[in-house]
DNA sequence: CTGTTAGCGCTTTCAG
DNA sequence: CTGAAAGCGCTAACAG
């Protein structure tokens, strides 16, 4: 009987004794889309990613997951494997409608966000729908979608990558070449803004040949540092979109017969595990991964206040 | 109407444009529960994890799910983030109970199983009743689990643990450490036959202060190795149980002023993308990965022929 | 506390 | 080709 699985009922001691007897010997396992029809909703939570073989989604996932005890979906958005065409709009849409027909418990979206108007939109537009279906939405490393209803755990890029770009700067760089992320990704510009910011400051002018984009892979950060050599050999600093595409910066580096910091400094983004056993050490800006996922799986199970305004900004330790 | 929205039933093109537009205009989303109660089977397929932290799963998470196309599941085994206990036998078998509840039409096991003899036969039934059930198993990097009808896909991991210490060998090494993963795995166990194979064929004593347990993580290869050098402070080699644990080996020699390669070599296992960064690189078996992944999530999906027998060894390229 | 009953929203027959 | 009807296995509400 229900009553004894579900443990939300009063049952007699004896009864339950029984009924968990009989369960053990048909070994009968409840039937979940049952269940979920009957009540009205699933205990699933689905958790979107852009490619959960990086490091980056697959910590905050794991965070996240950790939270929610046994009743995760981590559903990616790209594909990732082979073909890493950036966050793909229409799986994004695809994958949110795939968890609205499940009637998800809950959402969590990781990362950046798209900036395209009608495909940002269109995603409001479902996270609203999905709000209002009873489905709790926690966007983490994700900036605010306003009027949806949807919780925000953000992360200050703008700020640390303005903090990035003053400490080479305080190093006495004057000439920082910047590999960007893709374009018309929140993180890209937020963490491109901060950079520039700190250049402003410094009275640094830019010069267009020092900022190119790129993917967020290793490939990506050798081949557009090649780039920027060739625009403009004199760089004494590489700033990259984040440490993946750093550690591809300083095999392009190195091999262009460079020294590592001695003649270029390099900084990444993120401080993923494997960034401090990079030669000589790169220095990054650390995210809270896992505070943030963690977090994040709590307010998705509900389990945690979410923050006051619905946003809040996770810092660093 | 069903039959439109499923298309597997002739309607009239004009009937379909009806359906469509009222579809439309009510957002209507498919109540995926009710479907999968009604069908009798659901269309999840579910990936079970160690960690998706680890880029070793994350990756295979990946290719998995890339072939699966907008039905994935990832449920971790044990909960990643903070406190990483290696696999719990318990919640591995929650998880595939969970996966049994949903109906799922496949599951994907990766990574190595445990080798405790009740745990081992408790999952070996589980794995039945889902065969039974109408649920495709795939091992994927998994021994074959005999008479339960799951396809296994698994990695040469003796044949690679042999190379790579004949490699060393091969360079004149003669006194090799060995941090071998957590005990009572199957992944550790065959490394380690294959590492004594070769110190075997080549007349090397095994000297019981060589060979070290951990974890398969960064900080276990450093405290393992820093166990290792007190031990016998004349090893010429590590060989690691991956490639995590070699970056913590190498942390620790470079630590303790020993050079890499010139005062002592160091090997790892799985090839990850940041292997290749570090410097001196790694010497380190390929797995693949990413192609045992993608042929996992084809058979899960019934796009592929299983091997025949029911089980391969998917070799790197 | 426990037995009974009416749906949940779909798929799948079975007749038109 | 299309309408109607019978469940799928469970939960929740309602009487005992």
């Amino acid at each position: 009987m229900s009553r004894v699985l579900n443990g939300n009922y009063p049952v007699a001691a004896t009864t339950r004794e029984r009924v968990l007897r009989a369960v053990d010997e048909l070994d009968y396992v409840l039937n979940g889309p049952a269940s979920a029809l009957a009540a009205a909703t699933s205990d699933l939570v689905g958790i979107l990613v852009n490619d959960i073989a990086d490091p980056f989604f697959g910590i905050m996932a794991s965070a996240i997951q950790s939270e929610i005890g046994g009743r995760a979906a981590v559903r990616g958005r790209t594909a990732g494997g082979g073909v890493q065409h950036g966050g793909s709009p229409e799986r994004e849409l695809t994958y949110l409608t795939l968890l609205q027909r499940q009637r998800a418990a809950a959402v969590v979206l990781t990362g950046g966000a798209m900036e395209n108007a009608p495909h940002a939109a269109a995603v409001a537009a479902k996270l609203r729908k999905l709000g209002e279906a009873g489905t709790r939405v926690v966007l983490c490393g994700r900036p605010p979608a306003p009027d949806t209803g949807a919780f925000a755990l953000t992360f200050d890029n703008r700020g640390g990558g303005r903090e990035l770009t003053e400490h080479l700067i305080g190093l006495g760089h004057r000439r920082l070449g910047y590999i960007a992320g893709p374009e018309e990704r929140t993180t890209t510009r937020h963490r491109l803004e901060g950079h520039r910011e700190a250049l402003a400051t410094h009275g640094i002018a830019e010069d267009p040949r020092w900022t190119v984009h790129g993917r967020y892979d290793r490939r990506s950060g050798y081949e557009a540092t090649l780039e920027l050599l060739r625009r403009d050999p004199s760089l004494t600093a590489v700033v990259a979109a984040n440490d993946s595409v750093a550690m591809g910066a300083c095999a392009a580096l190195r091999e262009s017969g460079r020294r590592i910091p001695d003649d270029v400094s390099v900084a990444g983004f993120d401080d993923l595990p494997f960034s401090v056993d990079a030669v000589p050490s790169l220095t990054t800006v650390r995210l809270p991964l896992s505070e943030a996922g963690a977090r994040a799986g709590r307010i998705a199970m509900g389990r945690e206040e979410p923050p006051p305004g619905g946003i809040a900004t996770v810092r660093g330790s």
